[in-house]
DNA sequence: CGTAGGTCGTTGACTTGTCAACGATCATCG
DNA sequence: CGATGATCGTTGACAAGTCAACGACCTACG
């Protein structure tokens, strides 16, 4: 029975919900607050497991696993430090630690770029592919298991749509996906 | 935790599985791994907006935002620190630290769990509860722009579904949630 | 040319999370 | 009751990310 009256300090226009009973909501219910809450829930709890599944099994991160794809992608299998950053979703040191790690591990060297003397790229080696392909079998057998299992093919197009449709205005430099220092790309 | 991906766009028309030529896809593309794919770039670009406008508007990181929220929706305005720790999805250990923080912002106070001489439980401070409301006018705020804005009523609807039903069967205990210590509850 | 300002990748200092281990407490069962 | 084992919250040591600042380099414009 504490606290009965919220201050409406938002725009009355809409339906307010006043506080009613005694049991005042903090913050208003909005509609759609429980898609959030299950977008925010969902995500935490499948890259938890997923993290610790790659962890264990092949010593990798998430973030790591997906790196090492990402460069496997490119052509020339190699990648421009910025391009891997904004792929990966990472700053730039956190790229440049990232890489580090993968380095020391024999997975993945770094180039000087030749086309741009302050540039350095990410070039897999073919230890890194071994193990990207075998983490790669862990991974999307995780993917499956808790995600992709659970869902039928309108869940996941309903799914793909509506997310795309949210994460596309977001992207940092809407620039078309430049590649990397290659004269001729394929 | 950091970003994650699976698998981005293929090249033109391959629609080869089996591995072929130096170019092959590293991983098989499955369908459903579009879904999955978005649905991790919506995550890392939409929370790291949030938590970057909480965070220069109100000192709060979105971790800290929402234990709050937890608390304040709780009876009594308290919760258990490992029933906290369990609906923000952090560790133990990571929930003594984040409590520790808001309790040195006077955001909170810890007080002993009566029923349970180990318990501790976080109890929101009248300066907590004025700080979550006006948090939760930018945050909401943002979550509007940045999701429920660019969505419809079925989008949500949809998500909600999916996205719960996959993050259902990954619940750490599947206990009912108990609450705390508290006698008699309402 | 040449200099002013932007970008690139790295580094130091810091934040925020994890895991393993600990003392204290609970619960069970002899 | 008393021992045994689980659970609770905290702590030390560490991992992995951020930001600010740096030198090196590119670019453009006088």
């Amino acid at each position: 029975m504490p606290t009965p009256s919220v201050s409406p300090r938002t725009q009355p226009a809409a339906k307010a919900r006043i506080a009613g009973p005694a049991t005042a909501a903090v913050v208003a219910d909005e509609p759609g607050i429980g898609a959030w809450r299950s977008f925010l829930t969902a995500h935490a709890r499948i890259t938890r497991r997923l993290d610790e599944e790659l962890q264990v099994a092949h010593g990798l991160s998430l973030a790591e696993y997906d790196a090492l794809l990402q460069i496997a992608h490119a052509p020339g299998r190699r990648v421009r430090m910025n391009v891997l950053a904004e792929r990966v979703i990472l700053s730039r040191s956190g790229i440049t630690r990232l890489v580090d790690r993968l380095e020391a591990a024999g997975s993945v060297e770094r180039a000087a770029c030749t086309t741009d003397a302050r540039g350095q790229e990410a070039v897999l080696t073919p230890l890194g592919l071994e193990r990207l392909r075998s983490a790669a079998t862990t991974h999307l057998d995780g993917v499956r298991r808790y995600f992709l299992g659970r869902l039928d093919a309108a869940d996941l197009a309903g799914l793909e749509a509506s997310l795309g449709r949210v994460a596309d205005p977001l992207a940092s430099g809407n620039h078309p996906t430049h590649e990397g220092c290659s004269p001729a790309e394929a």
